[in-house]
DNA sequence: TTGTATGCGTTATCAA
DNA sequence: TTGATAACGCATACAA
């Protein structure tokens, strides 16, 4: 017992460390925190004597103690362009979901799409020394996220970085990706089978994924109906000022067009009703994400519906996996399914997904 | 020097530590330490080498270390009860914004409104030791709470208990409020004027709010027209499913409703649309909030427009003086305003705020 | 101007 | 079954 005395009671206050409920007990420290930790060693009676201890002074353990001795943090960081934002919004809440789940808190930082930040917000992570970090479309090349994060599992969600579009892309171990391609393939293809040929793709933005949904669609177009596609863009805040958006069509807009998202999609369906075009019988328009307001709008908005809290969360479980598996996360390409409303002459908007929307259809029937 | 020798450089890997620059350049680790931190009392040259030494090992301090020795984390807790939302998610950008500017970072967790999550949350918070606490929209009690975190700063946003809307509500410190008694007495006082009488109430989840809200305006409108107020009650994700909202309102419905938040009165819109009615001609609808949205619907949806992102930005600057000022954060009513859009009668809807509408407008006159 | 030594709160190793 | 002690990485009081 020639232990170090700390006269911590006396000086009332300043949280409780485990020396405080060790002399509470009238145990040694070593013992209070095998107590606490359920070793199975300590006797029954000491156990509860120090949870007792614990209880009564409010104990809370210091987890920057803790993960200094340890060496793991339990703590993931997300770094991610924006937090007001439907999508974005989404996947923080699925990675979130499953971090928490895991027992893991989540540090997240919002780096405005500037490389700068995105860096500053890597080294924020390290410095706190985060078991994993997942990068969500971020603007920051894969290989440098990469290269900065050393041997911290890193997953990457959509990751939107212009290097990523040349090459065939073989996929990175923990990039986590929607099938854009095949998302615009069945826009576009719906769109010409509801015997459009005149199509435009309307971007948003200077983010990757933009130039990548545009030049995919641009290269079906030609192969489906041979012709070329009429592409406009807008800055990435268009969307708030709907009145200036159906201008950029032009006099004569095309029969059909394709948006960058649903929020640019939402804007132009609100421009064009200002103008008194209507859609879709003059022009039919399809955003991409599938955000839940999308199924509200008036016409009820067509869209390319992505799985953003999955993305979320196969994000966390990549890095959760990575981290107890010891392994690198496995890269995925999520599938993308077109719902077809009102905007691109759909059936009535309907709430719900398929399943249920019959039978909200009968109980409209009965109404009518 | 009879320091303890650390054979540090020779396994290489797990992240260089101060000892290792403090080798590399040749210095203790005291020094390496303060030319470092900018020490004024190291010499030039010696700190132009530890930098150097420090970049090349490519190294990042261990802030778990740091903070147990500095007794301060510069990290901020933020519990909010959704991450997938318009509202919140403005809320924890205004609040990520405020504390990245003053180099703090944030630890976010959505506890879906659920007492038992919250209290984790706040569990978690403190063993992470953040240096303040901010609690949005939370189901616990703002006294459990308090208690809860001890002497830590506490910033409380909209704080959703039941027991606030007992009493006068004295202000408590660190409390951050909208001024939802006017926004509901603008936006009933306007549907008066506007000279509808039928008035109804469509609630929304089972939040304080909620409530709250509802109690006002049948305050209000026993006030101003003497008439009772119509109240209808839905779930909280009720407007995800736009199709069965219509029909709480029965047969006859009332001539103008206000909804407790924008996504309800979207929701609304869509279901009365589907049914035939017509907004604002059969029935007017206000909603709550603000979001960008409501702005894009068809029609434009008047709301009662509340600050998100500034009460985010409020409730981490509180936190913010709190911990450098280290007195209790002040208490804040932040005022909102009601925006007349179509679904209440108002002007077509403009997209941007009204200095610039004008010009919209001007714009839209020498169009048609 | 720089170095030595100590402690922040934990946990794990080694002894008893 | 329990205790003494060292170490995790850093910053600072005290020396020099």
């Amino acid at each position: 017992m020639r232990e170090t005395v700390r006269e911590r009671s006396e000086s009332r206050s300043p949280r409780p460390t485990l020396a405080d409920v060790a002399a509470k007990a009238g145990v040694s420290r070593a013992t209070a925190s095998r107590a606490l930790a359920g070793d199975a060693r300590i006797s029954a009676p000491t156990r509860a004597e120090v949870r007792r201890a614990a209880d009564e002074l409010g104990y809370v353990p210091n987890l920057a103690a803790r993960s200094l001795r340890a060496r793991h943090t339990r703590a993931l960081g997300l770094l991610l362009p924006e937090l007001s934002d439907p999508v974005h919004g989404q996947v923080a809440a699925g990675f979130e979901l499953e971090a928490a789940a895991a027992g893991y808190t989540v540090i997240i930082v919002a780096a405005r799409n500037d490389v700068g930040e995105e860096r500053r917000a890597l080294r924020a992570f390290i410095e706190r020394s985060t078991d994993g970090i997942c990068v969500a479309s971020s603007a920051i090349d894969p290989a440098e996220a990469r290269h900065r994060v050393g041997r911290i599992p890193l997953s990457l969600i959509q990751p939107d970085h212009l290097g990523l579009l040349r090459g065939p892309g073989e996929l990175l171990p923990g990039t986590i990706q929607t099938d854009d391609d095949s998302g615009v393939r069945q826009a576009i293809g719906h769109l010409v089978d509801s015997g459009r040929r005149d199509l435009a793709y309307l971007g948003s933005g200077d983010r990757a994924t933009n130039e990548k949904r545009r030049t995919t669609a641009e290269k079906i177009v030609d192969e489906l109906v041979g012709r070329r596609l009429r592409t406009y863009q807008l800055g990435a805040d268009a969307w708030l000022w709907p009145d200036d958006i159906a201008a950029v069509l032009g006099p004569e807009p095309p029969e059909a067009v394709l948006c960058y998202d649903d929020k640019t999609a939402l804007a132009l369906l609100s421009g064009l009703r200002r103008r008194g075009i209507v859609v879709p019988d003059d022009v039919a328009v399809v955003g991409f994400d599938g955000i839940p307001f999308a199924a509200l709008a008036n016409p009820s908005l067509s869209t390319v519906a992505t799985p953003t809290a999955q993305m979320g969360k196969l994000g966390a479980r990549a890095l959760l996996t990575a981290i107890t598996a010891g392994l690198a996360p496995s890269p995925a390409v999520l599938p993308v399914r077109l719902v077809v409303r009102e905007s691109s002459g759909g059936p009535p908007a309907l709430g719900r997904p398929l399943p249920h929307a019959l039978a909200v259809l009968e109980a409209i029937g009965s109404d009518g």
